[in-house]
Formats: C-alpha cells, sequence, structure tokens
DNA sequence: TACTGCCTACAGACCTGTAGGTAGACGCCC
DNA sequence: GGGCGTCTACCTACAGGTCTGTAGGCAGTA
C-alpha cells in the first residue's frame, strides 16, 4: 500500500468532517445503524477508518450528525411550502410537487424516514419525531382548516396526511420492488406518480367533482 | 446454570423446527437479518443457539423459512379476498378491510415487506417479489377492469395501487412514529383508519360523487 | 448398535473504539 | 529570520467484545 500524501494547508482539512458526514448519509440511509461499517465510510473519505473517530465521538455520534444535516436541510423547504397561501387545493398543489421534488433529490431523506420507522433506533425515533412532527402538525391543520372553511370534504385530517406522506414514501422506497422495470430516478415515472397522487388527493378532498382550475373560473 | 430437562418423545421433537420459525419471524421481522441474533432466537425457543444449525443450515436458511411461512400464510388469504365479485366498489370495500384485517392480525406481514425494501436482502426481495407481485398484479387489473367497464374513474391503476398498499403499509410501521398517542393495535383507531382509507380509494376510483350504497339503490 | 436431537466447547471472522506516534502548520521569542 | 515548543489531523497497531458456524460428545429411543 503506498503511503498517501499528508494533507496540507490548502487541503483545508477543516472540511473533513463534512465529507464524512455526507458519506455516512449515504451508507446510513442504505444499511441503518447496525448494518453500516466505519470502514465503509472511512473507505469513502479516503481516510483510515480510527481517524473518523477524532472527528466524532464515536458511530452513534456520527450516526445523529448524518441525520440531522440530511433533516435540517428538508425542513425548510417543507414547511415554506406549508405556510398558508389562497385557495387550498391550489396549496395542495404546491405542497405535493414541493415534497415529492426535494424526495426525488434527496433520496436519503426517505429512505432514512422508512428506516427509522422500521429500526426504532432511539437517536434516529427523535430526530425525526423533532424535525417530521411539526410539518405533519402543519399538514393536519391545513387539512383541518379548509374542512372548516367549507372548501374540503370531510376526511380524518390526520390519516388523510399519513397516507399522502406514506404514498410519497414507499414511491421512493418500494416503487422498483413491485415493478422492476421502472426506477424512482426517471423523471417521466415521477411526474406520472406525483399526477397520480394529485388526483387521489383532490378527489379525497373535494366536496363536487370539478377541478380546481374550474372551480377557480 | 442447572441443566435443563432433556426432551422425551411425548415432546415431540419434530415441531422444534416449527417453534423456531415462529420464533425467527418476530426477531427478524424487528431485527432484520443483521440485527437479528441468532442467539436470541434460541433463548425464545428455549434452546442453545447451536441446536439451531441442526436444524438449519445457517442464519440466511432460517431467515428465509421465517419469511416464506408468513408469506405463505398471507398470500391465500389476500388472493381470495381479490377473486372477481359483482359491483366493483363492493369488492373495493370488502378487499381493503380484508387485507387490513390481516395484517392488523400479522403484524410481522407487515414489517417484513417494509424491512424488505429498506434492506433489500436478496433472499427477502426474491420471497416479496414472487408472493406480492402476483397480488399487485391483481389489484391492478381489478382497478383497469373496473375502468374498462365505465364504473371506475381514470386514475394510474399500478400508482393507485401502489399507494393504497403503501397507505396500509404505513399505517402499520409508523403511524405511531408520529403521533405517540395512540397505536395500530388499538380497534378502534384502526376502524377509523380502515373507514379513510376507503373514503380516499372510493373517491379516487368514483365517477360521481354518490356512494357506493346510494349507487346500489 | 445406530440414529436423533440436543448439548458444551471452541475456532475464526469481524467490528468498534483506544493507545500512542508523527508529519506538518503555526505562533513566539530571541 | 531561524530555532522551538505546541497543536492539529492524521496514521499504525492493538485490545476487547460479539457473533456465526463447527467439532465432538452424550442421553434417550428404536
Amino acid at each position: 500500500m503506498p503511503p498517501r500524501t499528508r494533507p496540507t494547508a490548502v487541503d483545508r482539512p477543516d472540511d473533513t468532517r463534512e465529507r464524512i458526514i455526507d458519506a455516512a448519509q449515504a451508507i446510513f440511509a442504505r444499511d441503518g445503524f447496525v448494518g453500516a461499517k466505519m470502514q465503509e465510510i472511512a473507505d469513502k473519505v479516503g481516510i483510515q477508518r480510527p481517524s473518523l473517530f477524532y472527528h466524532f465521538k464515536n458511530k452513534e455520534a456520527l450516526f445523529v450528525a448524518a441525520h440531522e444535516q440530511v433533516f435540517a436541510r428538508i425542513e425548510p423547504v417543507f414547511r415554506e411550502s406549508l405556510a398558508p397561501n389562497g385557495d387550498p387545493f391550489v396549496q395542495l398543489d404546491r405542497v405535493s410537487r414541493a415534497v415529492l421534488a426535494v424526495m426525488a433529490e434527496e433520496p436519503d431523506f426517505a429512505r432514512m424516514v422508512a428506516r427509522t420507522s422500521v429500526d426504532r433506533h432511539p437517536a434516529a425515533v427523535e430526530i425525526v419525531r423533532t424535525y417530521l412532527q411539526p410539518l405533519v402538525d402543519l399538514s393536519v391543520g391545513f387539512v383541518r382548516d379548509g374542512q372548516r372553511r367549507g372548501v374540503f370534504a370531510d376526511i380524518d385530517p390526520f390519516f388523510f396526511t399519513l397516507n399522502s406522506w406514506g404514498a410519497a414514501l414507499i414511491y421512493f422506497i418500494a416503487r422498483d420492488l413491485l415493478a422492476p422495470n421502472a426506477k424512482p430516478t426517471d423523471a417521466k415515472d415521477l411526474a406520472r406518480f406525483t399526477t397520480t397522487l394529485l388526483q387521489m388527493g383532490n378527489r379525497a378532498l373535494a366536496n363536487d367533482r370539478r377541478t380546481p382550475a374550474q372551480r377557480a373560473s
């Protein structure tokens, strides 16, 4: 094994920490806490495994940092799209598209949420709750508000939200499992899914069968 | 450690194999292939860990057996409820209730499917595909058939199916994660979820806003 | 006597985290 | 501005624990 060149000032060794988190994200999302190997993370960064422990106390600390980064980056996008805005159906459209677009861009996010649901690692559960719970509450409030205004049909707001988020998750997690011919990365496929999800949401919340566009005219 | 009593003929040692599979089911469903420990499975059965290797070649063989058993037991229930039967909306109602009831009774099933989606253990993927793919195809065919007959509204049959199955999965996997106050084991909660899922399905497939009961009259 | 079903003991792989060393950057003092 | 101690960010080597799978023995049954 040839000796690798030592880092110099121009290498900005400060960003090693961030490169570790980036590498850890993908691997934790794919393999979970138990399945992920520190060796593979180190390899991906291009350093020796023990050097990881210089930047992070232990595997769990890195696990937490990786999750926090993903959720902290995504949360504001969702929150912004959920801000009150005129016609509830228009907003539903906007939120759905925004959420699906972000999930498509950050595949680690959907995997981490799904992983947390099945693995139940306490640290991950806490992070998911901290970041996702308020968004779910916002979604629920959005549906409830539309119902109070008589625009949305009667349906359980929480389960409607759970189903919608769940459907989006499933698409990115299991879409290829049950139909190996297409992948979630395919833009055309995602557009088709987006349309279907919006149809279901719109019809579930519609008090009449006119489309939002027809109602607006 | 006091010596345990040896098994005699009346213990029917033949069923040890099945008791192992039963114990393994729950543990593999909860922890996945990597997370599951043979020691814990042996403890649950009440035998020593190496005895597991007398009944199963290795961990993977037991993993496969556990998954096969769960899927083989559940598949016919789903298949039966998907059999053609008069009014598509009535059948939709029947299938949804049957699937949710079975999932509630066999919590390992939902966890195994979700786990397979995130862990992607090749053996599990193959089993899920083998047993679930035909059911998904049946569901898709059911929707498509209703559309051909002019009863169901226009919507992508595959994504409608994926969303419906996904919503059911999410309920059993993540319902408590985002609303810690209730659990999927609660019958009242499940009934409320069933209603919501059916509302979404009915409205997504309805060509008009009359309920199935109204249409029947 | 041979087979079944379990046992104890052990080999070997793998993985996390620690100990201790070292090359280079940097500030400081004369 | 040249020597000098210190800090940073990495390295090699290793300790210690955990987990799977195997070897070989033994009690009970046929």
